[in-house]
DNA sequence: CGAATTTATGAAAGCGCTTACACATTTTTA
DNA sequence: TAAAAATGTGTAAGCGCTTTCATAAATTCG
């Protein structure tokens, strides 16, 4: 079944059958409808080969995460494919890993697909050595590359973004007016993101004009899922005499261990400690007790990224920028 | 860049290097590695689109799945993109939602796509009314069709699974064994796998020559990730007076919810109430205390079917069913 | 009402690749 | 050593679509 067939059953030229195809306006509305009629009566749809060949394009675009597994990456792949699909576009998954060569190779595996668009979904994607995100600058020289969670300034390159700095000021800020004294600040990451957050915790700190100390920064090193590594971890750098009455983490899985943590050192939530998560994700309410947590309306930010996405591919300026602000959930962990 | 100016480079036709691209044996190895050079040297990859036309095929799978955020689909999606790109293939995602209509929407919007081949995760696929798979027949008769935990029955349709009839077959005789008398077995979904685990459940029950009762049945029908609706769903079920010692459930979220029913309960955990989930997933550990799930080798299950799918766009004969068995992970909720 | 526009349609030339077929060259066989 | 077979390479015909350009038909205008 192909233009050609149509086109004869339709008495018109395949031209004609490719113009309707493409809504194109130089189509008399009785010839519209003649060819319409055999399209929907045949179940005829055009090969995307073929269209895609004409075109150079095929309504496709790329998303690349590190991990689709990640609770939250799941989430926002999740949003943005629902979101594309509306949009009538198909979606291309490509989980990258946490290194630079791998993103790279990822990168470019997709580029190759001739997609309208890649979008890469979090901050681990920016190095913080710049050179290295040549790689996204090349890819942002072909196609249009949307960031979600991640700063970047660089020509055709959008940005959808919660104010991660300002979240977690607020929440390191929000426990300090609660009477918290000695907020640990916990984190697993070096992407972009974390580094806002924790510029963030930083200013909080030295706004209500306290100290800062790096024993109060702990970068936890291990598996992202792994809660009880996470446990073992706090309960170390307690044994290291560094003494808390808060943890304020950039992941809810690491305030999972954290609760974990206070359960082992039979501490009691929130009157001994006090633990904020970040993401508000289901392990927020799975964990007992409920836990408190930054929430960053990932949802709204996914649908307003590929809102931004379609736009750009339409041909409609967008602004290269668009930034939500986060949102402290208060459970009973706080 | 085009196959004529490599062409052209290397001195020789397009043919030839069309060849060389695709692994033709009929190329002199002299030629070969001329060709190859020029293909390095100039960065060149076919165009896609073009070698779509010419071959009917695009080197990428379709991955369907109701949900891509639920944590044990997302993880299976995972594994599988995983798979599938080192296996040299791409994957195209969509996320059908949980209702046949929108399913047979999106299975065909796939095809349309013309994958080589369309991989069904997740047991909801499958239609307890034969009659509405017809829609899984229909995509099976163009393309092959891998199916991720559930079983059917199909030429061209391959499946791989977990049995997970055994599986809580032997997690419910594992409580009647520690002294469980009254277990409630509670699920969330009518999928083929959930009502293969439903038997199960009633065949343990029936082979201790114990009474069936359908109050120790509970179908909770509310999202899947609201576990304080599951919860409350259980306090409701203890209020209408039906008392038991063990929940098993179906899916880590209805066990997290269990707990948080036993918290509010005042119920200790595992003396008053123990405590099974299912898919061993991240939810069990951020559990409080660390939740006893069955876990189904979900990692391997991928892989394999990821295997058997290269398999069979290879020509490769390959088993249309491959079963795996599930495993009871004992923590602290037993 | 005839000339100038506008609108609707078709013919045909690509898009970049694969591959059947033809042909030239080399190798094997009797 | 000539005939047969195998090997290596090129030519050209698609694959199914989009789109330019030419042309025919309908509309507008002076």
């Amino acid at each position: 079944m192909t233009i050609y067939d149509i086109s004869k059953k339709a008495g018109v030229s395949i031209a004609t059958v490719s113009r309707v195809l493409n809504g194109s306006s130089n189509v008399s509305p009785k010839t519209k409808q003649k060819v319409m009629d055999v399209i929907n009566e045949c179940g005829y749809s055009p090969n995307v080969f073929a269209r895609g060949l004409g075109l150079d394009s095929m309504n496709c675009v790329g998303i690349l995460c590190a991990d689709s597994s990640d609770i939250y990456l799941a989430k926002a792949v999740y949003y943005i494919e629902q979101a594309l699909r509306a949009g009538g576009y198909n979606a291309i998954l490509a989980c990258t890993g946490y290194s630079l060569e791998t993103r790279k190779a990822s990168l470019n595996m997709i580029m190759k697909q001739r997609v309208d668009c890649v979008i890469l979904v979090g901050s681990s994607f920016i190095e913080n050595n710049d050179a290295d995100n040549d790689y996204i600058r090349e890819a942002a020289e072909k196609v249009p590359v949307m960031l979600l969670n991640a700063d970047f300034d660089c020509p055709n390159v959008y940005c959808t973004l919660c104010d991660d700095f300002k979240s977690t000021m607020d929440a390191t800020i929000w426990l300090l007016n609660h009477k918290r004294k000695k907020i640990l600040y916990l984190y697993n990451s070096h992407s972009y993101s974390a580094i806002r957050k924790l510029s963030g915790f930083r200013s909080a700190i030295l706004m209500k004009e306290l100290d800062l100390d790096k024993n109060y920064e702990q970068f936890y090193d291990g598996p992202r899922d792994n809660i009880d590594g996470v446990r073992d971890f706090l309960l170390s750098v307690r044994k290291n005499h560094i003494d808390f009455d808060a943890v304020l983490c950039a992941d809810d899985s690491l305030a999972s261990g954290a609760l974990k943590y206070a359960k082992a050192s039979k501490l009691s939530i929130p009157k001994d400690l006090a633990v904020i998560g970040y993401n508000n994700s289901i392990l927020s309410l799975a964990c007992d007790p409920d836990l408190s947590s930054v929430d960053n309306h990932l949802e709204d930010q996914c649908n307003q990224l590929v809102k931004s996405c379609i736009q750009i591919l339409s041909g409609i300026e967008t602004p290269q920028k668009i930034i939500f602000s986060g949102e402290l959930i208060e459970r009973a962990t706080t």
